[in-house]
DNA sequence: CTATATTCGGATATCGATATCCTTTAATAA
DNA sequence: TTATTAAAGGATATCGATATCCGAATATAG
């Protein structure tokens, strides 16, 4: 459903949100350990991340990543996805045809169309504030 | 959503089944070029289609492959992801968590699992009998 | 039986997603 | 200013999905 570096950036926005209380930056060491994820690869991520403005970082010693409340209050999953992924996660046919659309449908358009709806409006549904409230009571669960 | 590979075997078994009129074979080059996929790749995905009895073939001079009624009308969409993608397309963790579970939900797994209960009731709920039937009446289209 | 057509299936190649390495840039502290 | 710390970013490597190649197996026709 989602590359895996996708699942990555939401790993690691999910686990810098819930770490960034008062300002407190959190290494890339850290992240990677924490989200069990490789530390280069995740450095990457974390740079787009950050030029789309959904995390934050500070160069140097006490340096690190963080996410304001601002920023967890306004990113939605849509937009890490997006980031991510990109846009024809929402738009892209199910059979990989180019020229599919409603005028000329491919056999599983209509079909097709309202599973990745639903998605689509499941992440736009979904932000970080949403998600971490969740992990703080103790109803989810990132560290598995 | 589905890997290329399943997106061929799709297109393979819809073109298959609407040409299989009367017990017609289609050949090997014919699906390849009316789906516009590659020979030799596509010939493996129907290896595969024929040994979990979704398509059929034969050998030899006006041998290839066909999909009989009785084919099209118990196969579903469900039956060929699986065949292709596995069983995990409908099982895994939106955010690749193997631990991830009723118990221990990871953040967004019960978000998560309604789009995919969705995608897999869909795919549960349509079979090639009907894609054929709206590709016939010019509803849907194949070739774009 | 022989020649031909066609799928089957193992071995190999390519390419893009995933992952690593290393140098540069920026921030802090002494 | 200099040393140190940490992210930024370019270059390169690995791996699995995708794709190709070729000989084997099987069916048909003459």
């Amino acid at each position: 459903m989602f590359s895996k570096t996708c699942e990555y950036a939401i790993r690691s926005t999910i686990y810098i949100s819930n770490q960034s209380k008062e300002g407190k930056n959190v290494g890339l060491n850290d992240i990677a350990e924490s989200i069990a994820s490789p530390v280069a690869f995740t450095a990457k991520i974390l740079q787009k991340l950050v030029k789309d403005n959904i995390i934050s970082s500070i160069k140097g010693p006490h340096g690190g990543f963080s996410v304001s409340p601002e920023q967890q209050k306004k990113v939605y999953l849509v937009d890490v996805v997006r980031c991510i992924d990109g846009e024809q996660t929402f738009n892209g046919c199910g059979l990989g045809l180019s020229e599919c659309s409603e005028a000329t449908p491919c056999p599983i358009h209509f079909e097709f169309k309202e599973v990745r709806t639903r998605l689509k409006s499941m992440l736009e549904n979904t932000n970080i504030t949403d998600l971490i409230e969740k992990l703080e009571k103790g109803e989810t669960f990132l560290r598995l």
